[in-house]
DNA sequence: TGCGGTCTTATGGTATACCAACATACCAGG
DNA sequence: CCTGGTATGTTGGTATACCATAAGACCGCA
């Protein structure tokens, strides 16, 4: 009792610094497409739309450089990073794996607060999809890997998912807008969730991995489809 | 041939930034244990060793931030990070997925050009190994991991795994330093390169396997028999 | 000696100034 | 009209100034 209050009176809440909100508000502009794959970032214009001095901006895009969100193109400054199929398809494959040993190490000790916590997050996923907003799915989407990712005390492989997709964040937009995606990616991620209820850790990795694979095929099409596009214009 | 002139003379070669240059002189000297985990970096100091002001400083501290070899406490300001063993075992097992998984797609695709780049990169380690030195038996075994990488067009994976690397570096120059492994690493290392020799992937994968299963546990025992020293004093 | 209060110093966060380099616009001459 | 030279503006790289805060040192009093 006497330690609970002192763990009550410690102060942990550390002020944000300005640093780290413009980072999150410049992350979350490029992942949510504001800022598109190629854009310049010109570090004038960032502090009169964020209000702050260029130290701050400049630090930031330290932070976005070294997470690849940011690439620095020579004698042209920092722009939105690119993304190829060659890029992407990586992606994808250390998606793959990461994912479905998450996954499996899910499935192998999930217990019932874990099986509530995914079940919510699916529903929330479920409600995200209804109203068709693209930045909620993206979140419910992340809020559900996160469940199986802390599960599995696997959080350093978390982090590198989370910069991976990140990256790929214009693709898996356009995935997700994608038809057939709308209908198969809560399917797909309704078998996860029950694989690993079903504490079946090889259903959870294969589930994971046709999920994975779909996504892939959809995203190259896209990418294609998009590429063909430009190529006629 | 008119192609190929006006390729000549485009000027590519950017000249370094002081950041750039302030950055890698950083992440050298915390992978080289200059800096040791949990030291403080104070700005003004670091200004005074590298040369350079105050802004160099921050923006270098914020990309190696961002690759997890520097950490913020709160109200202590920027510290080398710290790993315990449980990130230490996740960072190893991240690796054991992507370093098998290229070793695989290398065994599958390497033609006489990349065996031999292979074999001398093997040579180079075992010259590194007789002269002891410690930082480059990390750099031959770093250049023999990168034709492995290159080979199979694992681009993105390499920057991950040479991430994960810098931040095991203590570990790993402990664990080069062990006895047993100087014997053994050398071996392991040959066995993935006469399998990638073979074109034999599954070979290639579980030699990567066996290398790093040992490593990691070479490495948990040191960092156990650390963590008793520190107990006893 | 221990405790509280005050002062000093160190440090990080942030803003601003300065400069060099590069890209672009403009003008004059052939 | 084309080309070369010059001027101008934009932008990133870097240094420095300013400030707030926290930590540590010091001093006085009980």
């Amino acid at each position: 009792m006497h330690t609970a209050d002192d763990t009550d009176l410690k102060i942990d809440h550390i002020p944000q610094t300005l640093r780290e909100i413009a980072l999150e508000k410049l992350r979350t502009a490029i992942i949510n497409g504001r800022f598109k794959s190629g854009a310049r970032l010109v570090e004038r214009t960032l502090c009169d739309q964020l209000g702050v001095s260029r130290s701050v901006v400049r630090e930031a895009i330290r932070y976005l450089e070294a997470e690849g969100l940011v690439e620095i193109a020579p004698r042209a400054g920092p722009m939105v990073a690119r993304l190829d199929w060659s890029q992407a398809r990586q992606i994808y494959d250390i998606r793959l794996l990461l994912e479905s040993h998450a996954a499996r190490a899910c499935a192998e000790r999930a217990d019932a607060q874990t099986k509530a916590r995914l079940t919510d997050a699916l529903h929330a996923l479920d409600a995200a999809m209804s109203q068709g907003g693209g930045a909620a799915v993206y979140q419910a989407t992340t809020a559900f890997y996160e469940v199986i990712f802390t599960t599995a005390d696997h959080y350093i492989a978390w982090e590198i998912v989370q910069r991976l997709n990140s990256r790929i964040s214009r693709l898996r937009a356009l995935t997700l807008a994608a038809q057939d995606r709308r209908v198969s990616g809560p399917a797909r991620m309704q078998q996860i969730c029950q694989a690993i209820i079903a504490n079946d850790p090889a259903a959870a990795a294969q589930a994971v991995r046709d999920h994975l694979t779909e996504a892939a095929e959809i995203a190259r099409r896209l990418l294609e489809a998009e590429a063909a596009g430009e190529r006629e214009s």
